[in-house]
DNA sequence: TTCCCATGTCAACGCTTGTTGACCTACGGT
DNA sequence: ACCGTAGGTCAACAAGCGTTGACATGGGAA
């Protein structure tokens, strides 16, 4: 299939969509506004992309591109993680507009739980060979990740979104880890 | 002053707001909605709050209540921190109208803000003593708070969201009492 | 009773939104 | 040169929104 040459014209669509809905949520990002954006027609984004609904869906398309984890010493588990969300968080407004998008619209909420189960889930699977604690555990990890990418860039809390990424790293680092290799603390409570 | 019979009318408006913005976002939630919720006429929202944005200061106003934590044993902060923040977030949607409204509403950041700087952090610093980490502190703790929250409230993260409340704690406890007691691992990095 | 003000109702406004369909334009194959 | 079609423009639609102002009502003070 030859490249055509409305190829350009979708791609500027998705860009100027991932950039809206990142900054301003599902409902805020108008298809005028990203439109306006592309340099386009608003009716273009509706016949390139049938309605808003999908055009969401087309630009939050997202791969967490995970490292494969089981190579890796057990004790560097956790801060390769951190390091590998905070690259796939900055350079790529994908993730943010899923964040902010997931809030309120129910379709987000879904694609981001597939990304932190389906995605997340099997690669720590690998790790504690299956166990039936891999889905809670892969769950913390991503309480821990969200809450910091909340914090961070959404909310804009002081502190945290004024930290270097180095200390980032090593605040979290444990809990990572914690996360990943304790043992599970509500089978042997004491 | 003399309970006046408008107090209750107010009173319904603000529950009705409240489930509206915990539900849908600042967005989502309309006037109307909340209006038929509470079985009156849109303009009498209009008339009692002036409009939609100081509706929402009225029905988002929040305390987190914390303990004075100075009082506890020092292994016992973690443990203790998560149980309130659990009870607080349950029982009463405001949390959840201010995560929801948060993401894409500025003023509803700007008190989440004040929220987790302007109460914990305060909270913390009688523990630290106000040392230059207390912020980052108490930054750390809302990451995994609101993160929590984030996953088991609005995302429903499978594993997260059917977790007893015994495990979270079981299981968050370490991170929080980290967050709080150990050492600033960006001073002596080794 | 009379009057007044707190309380509430109703219909409409102006605006923005997603979405549609009719129309124009230009280029590649014949 | 012709023409079909992919690519793009334009104006308008219906619906929903926050918000407004004119109008009803009803109970307590005078």
């Amino acid at each position: 299939m030859p490249a055509r040459r409305s190829d350009q014209t979708r791609a500027a669509i998705l860009t100027a969509a991932r950039e809206r809905f990142a900054a301003d949520g599902y409902e805020r990002a108008t298809i005028r506004a990203i439109a306006t954006d592309a340099s386009i027609d608003p009716a273009m984004v509706m016949r390139y992309f049938g309605n808003k609904e999908k055009l969401f869906a087309a630009a939050a398309e997202f791969d967490l591109r995970l490292p494969d984890l089981s190579e890796l010493p057990r004790d560097q588990l956790g801060a390769a993680l951190i390091e590998h969300f905070l690259d796939r968080w900055e350079g790529d407004d994908t993730l943010m507009a899923l964040l902010r998008a997931s809030v309120t619209n129910q379709a987000a909420a879904d694609r981001m739980r597939q990304l932190f189960m389906g995605q997340l889930g099997p690669a720590i699977a690998k790790l504690t060979g299956g166990g039936p604690d891999t889905a809670v555990r892969a769950g913390l990890v991503a309480t821990q990740s969200l809450g910091l990418a909340l914090c961070r860039y959404v909310l804009a809390l002081g502190p945290v979104a004024e930290m270097p990424r180095a200390a980032v790293v090593a605040w979290l680092t444990p809990t990572i880890q914690h996360y990943l290799t304790s043992p599970d603390p509500t089978t042997s409570p004491r």
